[in-house]
DNA sequence: AGCGGTTTCATAACAGCGTCACGGCTGGTA
DNA sequence: TACCAGCCGTGACGCTGTTATGAAACCGCT
């Protein structure tokens, strides 16, 4: 009979606990398996038997970053106001961004060369967007947005990220109020998808 | 007397040739310097007396991919309306991201781990960006757009920026008219900065 | 209790990477 | 013509992810 699979709970607890410490405070190019193996008191070898490889390890970290985002985007309260609701939400995306930036690389960067996520990992990524999609859902239904076809969750998900890319990367102009122009953004933004109201 | 560099030019555009050809036909992971020597016939040390190293060759293609773009984004003809022009200039610069995925990571993507950009080279990427600002200065002076300090320029590029990694990156869902999706984000975000008319 | 099959993980090796010290060759300068 | 700064080929160093090998630990079974 083939043993069923026992592994050490608690090493791979540590190689995960260590591993998101490297990206998160020294980038992924910290992130070795020689290195961390070493920290972890353990050998590289662990790291195949209990995560397949590299990829593998990264792979878990991946689905965590997802799970804290959609975390995060799920403690923004309701105002009653889907406009205002999805600023917020905005911007609760680019703290959990700005909060440990090394693992949006992870997520959106491509910061670890062999890593490329799969089908299923992707499905964690659409999984934490769950709210965005919730007030908009919401936003149509009350009459204030004007979406039909799931297209303005793509809109607001690409404004976001995009915006989040590159205040990250260093592509936005040196001086400019970061914070104070994605809101502004993101208001204009959410402007073209509302229904125009006599106010 | 020193003597002046009298580096080789063809060799150097040998490089620079091949070194473009293996990043969009393989991608980043393909892009070392034993496999660019050899394919180059010459030595790994001559990328050290060409380009200080591998970053500095990266650079070279940094900024060329940057050239390109802008080369691209000059070629969209203005319509007289600048709401129009906007998304014309969005839908090049998609264009030109699908032209060659792999060069638009090395712009935006971090695709190799040891190049980050001088701020001289992203002073390139910013004046690629000019006729995204010519447009919306336009609007501006002709009372379409109601930005007052640039931040809009800022949205459109994040948003533009933004879907464009996104579907490179696979995240977008499955079985969606890119095109289409893209061109009416692009379309509700203008409106966002647009002044409301009695159309 | 003790055995046998199976999995985990340490050791050590391999191929590939970017980088650099060394040194021969080249070609403009004096 | 003699010189010598600079280019670049050779070879090495330390790093990376990965893997073949083998010992030890564990499970179910008799």
């Amino acid at each position: 009979m083939p043993r069923p699979r026992t592994h050490d709970e608690a090493l791979r607890g540590r190689l995960l606990d260590r591993a998101g410490e490297l990206l998160s405070q020294e980038g992924a190019g910290a992130l070795s398996l020689r290195r961390l193996a070493t920290d972890a008191a353990t050998s590289t070898t662990a790291v195949y038997s209990l995560f397949g490889g590299k990829p593998g390890l990264v792979r878990e970290l991946y689905v965590e970053a997802f799970h804290r985002l959609g975390t995060r985007l799920r403690a923004v309260a309701a105002t009653g106001d889907p406009a205002e609701d999805l600023v917020r939400l905005g911007v609760a995306y680019r703290a959990s961004a700005l909060a440990d930036p090394h693992l949006y690389a992870v997520m959106f960067g491509g910061a670890i060369p062999g890593f490329d996520p799969d089908d299923a990992a992707v499905e964690h990524s659409r999984a934490a967007l769950a709210p965005l999609l919730g007030v908009i859902e919401t936003g149509v239904r009350e009459g204030v947005f004007t979406d039909t076809d799931g297209t303005m969750a793509v809109g607001c998900w690409g404004i976001v990220h995009g915006l989040v890319s590159l205040e990250l990367l260093g592509n936005l102009p040196p001086g400019l109020d970061v914070a104070a122009a994605y809101e502004r953004a993101l208001r204009a933004n959410t402007a073209g998808w509302t229904r125009p109201t006599g106010t």
